[in-house]
Order: structure tokens, then C-alpha cells, then sequence
RNA sequence: GUAGCCAUAGCUCAGUUGGUUAGAGCAUCAGAUUGUGGUUCUGAGGGUCGUGGGUUCGAGCCCCAUUGGUUACCCCA
């Protein structure tokens, strides 16, 4: 027999871990419950139609597939090696593949909405939380499985929406301590104008996809990639002025208005921009508008965001989001539009493991340990403490009559705050002992009074 | 898909130009300690050196292959 393992790039969560991350997680819930957004989910797996052609050609590389059964059965062996040629060239073939595991959470709540369209309520604000599958390579702070935390507004064209979005990633990061945080704002018909502007608003993908690696290449390298990609020298000229633009809040939009204002498509990506800034204190959320920003998925329209974490952990991006005016229209029900967000919750996990801000009672499961301490007394205990769990108190009895030295290792080692001790002596006085372990104290009641004690969370 | 690096005890790692019986720390278990843990002391268990081949009198170390892990590119949370 082998040696168990885990296949690349997936993970093990052990009891501190899934304590931490669902600290992580009932965070962003409750915030989002908070400004009105109502649970979804869907399964792990969708048709492959459902989602290949959402995320360009590279997400389609990186969608996981998920064989069919069956294709041993007699009757189908020969169209299965039919249609395994054709995965062969690359293709798909639905003999062989229909289903894929998850790729996001956006693309399946757009099938949901327009599988639903008609009995929904306008708008419809949901959040998601379910783990995503990609085959990528995994590397550090990438994985094969993964959480995405989503928020989604859709029905509603109204800025409103991109506003409270913003409102909810400073209020997340804040819960969680993550102060230096960068939220970015950009908007998909300012990147549109560009294209515009240097004559080649077919080029657009090709502009973003080149600027948006600025930060990582430099400008040299952004313009090698811009002529690589068919640019003419003029064309990477404006583009190199376009990314120059820095500053305030305020000098950047200028900026802009200065380069591609002149412009429909511009023009309107700048007011909108500016309304969400001007709706929001920038000092406070951290938020900047950034030219730069192109975000990779070809579904964007409006407004779109990305949150970097701090600058002293080189994780990068640690959520991101956008508008886009017709998702569902992928699915054959038009004219709903929308916006979102997510997070990413394993690499805020790295974040906040970085940068040490898991409060230190997560870990703090039980919080009274009964002592064993033979059988008349174990089954006193074992009164007391079904009396105690009455009370919502988390508590177990130690398993066995053993030495004081293991129960206490045992109660250390799961972090109990509490032990309670009911040897001969509390039983013949009917009292118990009751000890804090981490302030090392202790004091003997009365077992009536036992129900009324206070046991600190941490 | 492309490229680099790594693989030795449960975990983290030493291991000299290739030379006798492969080590340490942590962890585990037992004892000092039959009603008071964390610190300490003593002892014990634990290894096909990832796998297969090759070079050599001799391989944990060198060569080839293979598997797994990891990092970077592409792309992305």
C-alpha cells in the first residue's frame, strides 16, 4: 500500500485552521447579512456548457473536468473512442465530459438568476461561500481548492450599489485588523476609451491585458508587450502618457479627463468613478483610483475593484469584483445587469497569519474540563456537566480515570480554560473544584452554586 | 503547458573529498510524581536515506531514469 496523500495542490484543514478561517468567514457573513444580502448556494459541479467560454482561453485550460461514467458500458465503447479523439484535438465532447466542478461563484449564481429570473424580487443581493476548483499550478498562496466569498447585486444599475460594495470591504478589513489594505478602483469604459483613443478600440483586451502587468514588468517591458501586440509607436505613446497619470484622487481623474474625457465612453467612466469617490471618504477606505487596473475576466463593463493587501506581504490581490451590465444574458435572459465582489479567503487567512490578528480565544473550543477521577465521582461529574451544557457551556469529562498529570496535559493542549476537579473530598462535601488554568488560581463551591459561575470566554 | 530547486525518524533539519554501526532538536511513550499542569531531569521506541537502475573495493553523498513536493513564468483569489 502507498502512502496516503492529498492530490496537488488541496489541503488538509486541521481544528485550529477551520477555527480560524471560520472566524475569517463569519466576518464577511455577517457583514453581509448586515447590509441586506441573503445566502446561496450551488452545487459543486456544473454542465460544462454553464461554464466554459465565461472566463477567456486561458480560464477554459483551467476549468476541471469531470469524466463521465459509463463509458465502459458496451454500448457507448465505440462512440467513447470516437469522441476521445476529439479530446485528444483539444476539443470537448460531451460522450466523454459534461460536467465540471466549479470554477467560480460568479458564473453559477448568473445560470441561477437567469434559471430564476421570474421569481426573484429586484433587486437581488446575494452572498455565496463555497469553495472553487482550479487546475492551475498551485504555488505560494494559490491553490487547486480554494474558498471565494461573493456579494452580488444584480437588477439594479444604480452606483448605490458599487458604493455600499466599498463600504463592505472596509468594513470586513476593519473587523479583521487588516488596516493597510489598498482598494482600487477603475472602470472597464475608461480602459474602452483608451483603445478608443489610440485608434484601436479592437485592441482593448490587448491594451489591458499588457498595462495591467505595470506594477509587476515596468513600463519598458508594458511597451515591448504593446508593440509585440500590434501597436504602433504613436498608439504606445498615448498609452505610455495614460500610464503616467499619478497623484491625488483628484490629479488622477484630471488627468484622465484631460486624456480620454473628450470621449463618450470616457467621459462616463470618469463620472462614475468620481461618484463613487465622491460618495465615500477616500482617507478613510483607503481608496484610490488606479488606471492601471484591468482585472483578467472578460465579463466586466463598469466600475471594477480590486483590494491589495498590505504592501509588506507579497500576496497580492486579496479580493476583487466589478459591474457587469448583462451576465445572465449568457444564458438567454438579457437585461440584468449587475455588480459584485469577492474575497479571498485563503490568502486573507495568510494575511492575517502574517501578520499575527487571529484574536487568541478562536482557539478556545471546550471550556471546562471535568477531572476523572474514579467512578462515583466521574458520574458526579457527569451530572454536573450535562447541568453545565443546560447552560450552553462547552464542556467534556476527561475519558478515563488517570493520573492528574495527563488530564492537565490534556486540558492544555486543547487550550481548555477551565478545569473543574470532583475527587473523594468535594464528594463527600458535595462541592467541586474549580480552577482557571492560565491564571493558575482556584476555588472550591458548593455544587448547588456551580450553575450560576461565570466562566470567562478567554 | 515551460523552467529552476528539493526529497534523510511522526515534524524541522545536520550528515565533511565517496570510507566503520546515519545524528540532533521538537513531538510521542514511560519513569522521577497515587490530589495539582506549563519549567526541569532520566530513559525508551522510532530509518529499505522517495523509488528503480548504474559507477565504485565501498554510495545518504556521484551519474541516469522515475515519482512526489516546491518556486517562478503564463494566468489568477
Amino acid at each position: 500500500m502507498s502512502k496516503p496523500s492529498l492530490p496537488q495542490g488541496t489541503r488538509d484543514f486541521g481544528p485550529d485552521t477551520v477555527r480560524k478561517r471560520n472566524y475569517i468567514l463569519n466576518t464577511i457573513r455577517n457583514v453581509f447579512e448586515l447590509y441586506g444580502f441573503q445566502p446561496l448556494e450551488t452545487p459543486a459541479m456544473e454542465n460544462l456548457d454553464t461554464l466554459m467560454g465565461k472566463y477567456g482561453e486561458e480560464g477554459d485550460k483551467l476549468i476541471f473536468k469531470i469524466l463521465n461514467n459509463g463509458l465502459d458500458h458496451a454500448d457507448k465503447k465505440n462512440q467513447a473512442r470516437t469522441d476521445f479523439e476529439k479530446v485528444l484535438e483539444g476539443k470537448n465532447a460531451k460522450g466523454i465530459t459534461e460536467r465540471a466542478l466549479k470554477y467560480d461563484l460568479t458564473i453559477p449564481f448568473a445560470r441561477y438568476v437567469a434559471m430564476n429570473h421570474a421569481q426573484l424580487s429586484y433587486p437581488f443581493k446575494r452572498y455565496q461561500i463555497q469553495p472553487v476548483w482550479r487546475a492551475d499550478r498551485p504555488q505560494k498562496g494559490r491553490y487547486r481548492e480554494f474558498y471565494q466569498c461573493d456579494a452580488d447585486v444584480v437588477g439594479s444599475t444604480a452606483l448605490l450599489n458599487e458604493v455600499e460594495l466599498a463600504c463592505i470591504y472596509n468594513d470586513v478589513f476593519s473587523k479583521l485588523g487588516i488596516k493597510n489594505y489598498e482598494l482600487k478602483i477603475n472602470h472597464r469604459k475608461i480602459l474602452t476609451a483608451l483603445a478608443e483613443v489610440c485608434g484601436g478600440a479592437e485592441k482593448m483586451m490587448d491594451i489591458t491585458l499588457a498595462i495591467d502587468k505595470l506594477e509587476k514588468i515596468g513600463i519598458v517591458k508594458v511597451k515591448d508587450e504593446l508593440s509585440q501586440r500590434g501597436l504602433a509607436a504613436e498608439q504606445i505613446n498615448i498609452i505610455e502618457k495614460y500610464l503616467n497619470i499619478s497623484g491625488s484622487n483628484k490629479e488622477i481623474l484630471t488627468g484622465l479627463n484631460s486624456l480620454i474625457g473628450n470621449t463618450e465612453t470616457g467621459k462616463k467612466g470618469i463620472e462614475e468613478v468620481s461618484y463613487v469617490l465622491n460618495n465615500l471618504k477616500p482617507q478613510t477606505f483607503n481608496l484610490k483610483p488606479d488606471p492601471t487596473l484591468a482585472r483578467g475576466l472578460n465579463y466586466y463593463t463598469g466600475i471594477i475593484f480590486e483590494v491589495k493587501a498590505p504592501a509588506e506581504i507579497k500576496i497580492g490581490s486579496i479580493g476583487g469584483g466589478g459591474r457587469y451590465d448583462d451576465l445572465t444574458g449568457l444564458f438567454g435572459v438579457p437585461g440584468i445587469p449587475g455588480v459584485g465582489i469577492s474575497f479571498g479567503v485563503d490568502r486573507i487567512y495568510d494575511v492575517m497569519e502574517e501578520l499575527n490578528l487571529f484574536p487568541a480565544d478562536v482557539h478556545i473550543g471546550t471550556q471546562v474540563l471535568f477531572f476523572n477521577l474514579g467512578d462515583a465521582e466521574s458520574q458526579a461529574a457527569f451530572g454536573l456537566m450535562q447541568q453545565l451544557r443546560q447552560k450552553n457551556i462547552r464542556c467534556e469529562l476527561y475519558h478515563e480515570s488517570s493520573k492528574f498529570d495527563k488530564q492537565f496535559k490534556y486540558a492544555e493542549k486543547k487550550n481548555i480554560p477551565y478545569i473543574i476537579i470532583i475527587g473523594e473530598k468535594e464528594l463527600k462535601e458535595n462541592t467541586c473544584t474549580i480552577k482557571n488554568l492560565s491564571a493558575s488560581q482556584q476555588e472550591t463551591i458548593a455544587v448547588n452554586n456551580l450553575g450560576n459561575y461565570h466562566f470567562a470566554s478567554s
